[in-house]
DNA sequence: TTGCCATAGGAAAACGTTTCCGGAAAGCAG
DNA sequence: CTGCTTTCCGGAAACGTTTTCCTATGGCAA
């Protein structure tokens, strides 16, 4: 005999007792909850979890879903890991655990997806890097899975999601490098099928516009979000007939590489270029000059991530009665070198 | 009504037969299989994992558990991400899952992973930053739950692990920078009390030794395994009273801490000392002279951790013959500029 | 025809838990 | 003492599978 029957037959007392004593439920006796309690943490006993959410319908965990391709594992960093520190925080106050769910990288992320939502592993999901077309999206909306994205999205309808904001950044770098007297700003960033690709280029477009600019199509350099990515950008910039003084990079480690090509062409960032990374990453924390970026808290991202989450969980809703919503997350200006000159006399 | 009895009503045969047709059970007419699978495909079915794990008593999941604190998230960088893409390619040929288990930063990670055992969440786990004394080791022999180690331990007795060659780094670091005419060879390392400081240094005695040194405890540095630490080893290096012309770095990401002390002092690393690294690290990659350092390949170690996890689970011992075993993962040579001068005449 | 075996599939138990329901005991007001 | 409420607990059903056991059917040999 195993489990909470042993327990039972141990205490002499039934099965369903123990249940509700261990589960805090108000109908049992304080002494006989304290014996249950004493003779569970005696013995060792935690509730087998299949059991429990075959019963009750629901796993108490929370899943993040990591999409592992090559990609991903180059750029994301210590990115997933930062986060759960803060999706932890949150989670564990409510007693719900943080798998992570890692797409193998040789399988269709939408059918991995769609089988661990089948398999009813989790109670609700976080996804990350969503497409401006996302069928996960429609997928857990019909499912009926509560979730999150980290990432805009036009699929779907009115889905819960926080994403960064390429809006402010754009806004915050044009102005700065304007008001440096920079006329030629240019942009890397990849192509317009990913979201952050269509969103930020956009917004880079407005801002120019607010400040009485023109907006250039060939100043916008579409290329990878890595450092090849940052060499690449590097390349084509120095071709350009019309040679821009200023470029905003959409990832921070794309930096790398573009000080390279830079480099190579004899072109001093921070003295010949004004340079404005994105995201900071750790990588390019060692750049000379230092880079100007934006900076974010990965783990206070995470603590949104997870109370909108739980907001959109009915089971929590009394806890965040905000209930289903979006956020955009400011990013924080940090200055460095590589944007300090100033074209003006 | 839902789950298996729908599939089985719609296809007006009884629940045991869809069962056995969708597991691929020999009692079953080819014809019917056919049936089935095209209804479930049709129907979007795949087994409740709860109901199934309750029944078969075995979840179809592999832990990696994730210490996650601070130190962890700066120094990991995409360590795991890279691990997962070799488990996932030996687990998926299994129809194994592998979740990724973060022991949130504040709560004691043998309590963690006793709570995950208990649960019955995962059929087996993998677990890494062993120390030399680890009661996770001994939790996962007593409860039986199938595990390998990624690090040496003393604890638990006779356990499937791998660990790096820290003995075959030593040695050939060592003879390296003999042969360039060094003698006095000093190294950065973790406090003994972890288990790659203390290995690693001994390593580093008995290499010296084979080469008729002397070993020196003033040369040990004791230093964190980080950007910081690598800083601090610069600094006492400097103070020693008779300097070390070349110093092994037990982690990479120490480099980029040390030569920026060096720089501040003037001694220039690859021609006042010569500096090599031990773990291959993406943000050091770009230092300036290239770090000599030692790579392994994250993907081949997953899938060498994936198979000897599998060897030990008696489920798959006729797929791995070999039954549990240990291994040292052997690491390769990069070598750069930091040191490549020699102080022959 | 009879008997036997192989094949296919149905019925039901079992996995470990939670929760609904009902009932005993005790307390209390009249 | 009676009747009603409250407190506590036991019994049993239910969650969705897999698997064991058993039966029906048909084929084949004697």
């Amino acid at each position: 005999m195993k489990g909470i029957r042993q327990l039972a037959e141990n205490l002499d007392i039934s099965i369903g007792t123990v249940s509700r004593a261990l589960n805090g439920k108000p109908d049992v006796n304080e002494e006989t909850r304290k014996r249950v309690l004493a003779a569970a943490e005696e013995l060792g006993y935690v509730a087998n979890q299949s059991g429990r959410s075959l019963r009750q319908g629901t796993t108490n965990a929370i899943g993040l879903m990591i999409e592992s391709n090559k990609e991903t594992v180059e750029n994301s960093d210590n990115f997933f890991l930062g986060l759960t520190g803060g999706l932890q925080s949150v989670f564990s106050r409510h007693k719900l655990d943080l798998v992570m769910l890692p797409c193998p990288s040789d399988e269709d992320p939408y059918e991995y997806l769609k089988r661990m939502v089948a398999r009813r592993v989790v109670d609700a999901m976080i996804i990350s890097a969503t497409q401006r077309i996302d069928r996960r999206i429609d997928l857990l909306v019909k499912a009926k899975i509560p979730f999150v994205a980290l990432g805009r999205s036009s699929s779907g309808g009115n889905h819960p999601w926080i994403d960064l904001d390429f809006e402010g950044v754009a806004a915050s770098a044009v102005a700065r490098l304007v008001a440096k007297g920079h006329r030629k700003i240019a942009v890397a960033a990849p192509s317009s099928d990913i979201n952050l690709g269509y969103i930020f280029v956009d917004a880079y477009r407005q801002a120019l516009e607010r400040h009485g600019m023109k907006y250039d199509p060939k100043l916008v350099i579409r290329v990878k979000s890595s450092e090849q990515g940052g060499y690449q950008a590097g390349h084509e910039l120095l071709l350009l007939d019309s040679k821009p003084t200023a470029i905003i990079l959409i990832y921070e480690l794309m930096a790398i590489g573009l000080y390279r090509r830079l480099m190579e062409a004899g072109v001093v960032p921070g003295r010949d270029l004004a340079v404005i990374g994105f995201r900071e990453e750790p990588r390019a924390k060692f750049l000379q000059p230092a880079l100007t970026c934006f900076r974010m808290s990965l783990r206070d991202l995470g603590v949104e991530l997870a109370e909108t989450l739980l907001a959109a969980m009915p089971a929590y809703a009394n806890f965040y009665p905000k209930g289903a919503h979006n956020t955009i997350w400011p990013l924080e200006l940090v200055p460095g070198e590589s944007d300090a000159f100033s074209l003006e006399p």
